[in-house]
DNA sequence: GGACACATGTAAGAGGTTACATGATTCG
DNA sequence: CGAATCATGTAACCTCTTACATGTGTCC
């Protein structure tokens, strides 16, 4: 149940249309909640019928024409009720780690490559939080989404370091080289 | 799709009925990837269809009688094309960060005590798996399946961390009490 | 008017969650 | 036999993903 409430959180800081949203959600916000442009209209449609934002004036069909939206006091509200309501962190559903499990079993052949290029991945990403942290909070700003911001950088570090280890465990496992044999039955 | 792959790596380190893979998916293997029982039975349906994996002999009624399963080598080898198959990260869906960036916009009211809950939560865990290594990992054991035990520890240690940094900040940032527990009406 | 970006929306299906239903076994 | 526990299964619902559909505005 958290999509609404990214999505009023996004509204509050600037009433925008589904596009613009779907924009934003590439980037800022996307950055530790994603979301698709269908999942942000439907949502979009449940919000207004729940009377927690509207749509601003000056409607046309309802296709093609663009739709600006904001908050109303009742979402803010509920807004901010939830940000006070307890909610029990989800249990770790990683594909990643089940495959290097699954590699114990099966053998890892292939897998240091995999391993690999999401460590480039999340070097990229790591990067790119930075470059953001250095333009936007160079001294300051918000301190609460520099905090947020400072999540994702703790966690792509988490897992350079994590593939970073693996890979050398990887070398050291098999000699010279990474996913060779594997030597089946 | 990880949850089928997920079922054939347990049936291989062990064969098991449903409900003993139940069981494991509460423990070892949950810790990276949980699962309910509807989710589990469902699924050994469809791999059993697939011929994937098979029912060893012995059946009394569907309902309420035991089933256990194996992997036949179909099974085994879709495993391992699995492990090596390209699958890139999914982008992070936090609630957590969320909520923190949500309170930038409606206040931060109620917010420490649940991320005081939090830390407490994450610590547990991670002590929980810190039991583990020294249980099962004393000097070695299978690097694979210790490599993933040390993700588990390093993502709850980023927690504990990341938390633990969020609270002094509030301390600081609020003078010398976070949200006073928001004494209630 | 054709192409293209802008903008919103529909549909089908997979995966996950919650609640409930039903049969078998064991133990007092 | 009643209760608890073991064990499997059904159903409803919600979210998310993927692919497709439709309309508008602009620029050449």
């Amino acid at each position: 149940m958290s999509l609404p409430h990214a999505i009023l959180t996004a509204l509050l800081e600037k009433p925008s249309s589904g596009l613009e949203l779907t924009r934003r959600f590439d980037k800022s916000i996307g950055y530790f909640w994603s979301a698709t442009h269908q999942q942000i209209y439907r949502e979009l449609g449940r919000l207004e019928t729940s009377g927690l934002i509207r749509a601003l004036p000056a409607q046309g069909p309802s296709r093609g024409s663009k739709k600006e939206y904001e908050v109303l006091a009742a979402g803010r509200e509920e807004l901010a009720a939830w940000v006070a309501r307890p909610e029990d962190p989800r249990p770790i559903r990683d594909p990643l780690l089940l495959r290097v499990r699954a590699a114990g079993v099966v053998g890892r052949e292939g897998l240091a490559q995999e391993l690999r290029r999401h460590l480039d991945l999340h070097r990229r990403q790591l990067a790119q939080y930075e470059a953001i942290e250095a333009r936007d909070f160079p001294e300051g700003g918000d301190p609460l989404q520099h905090l947020v911001l400072r999540g994702g950088i703790d966690l792509e570090t988490f897992w350079v370091a994590w593939l970073e280890r693996a890979l050398r465990d990887f070398d050291a496992g098999t000699g010279t080289d990474a996913d060779a044999d594997t030597g089946s039955s």
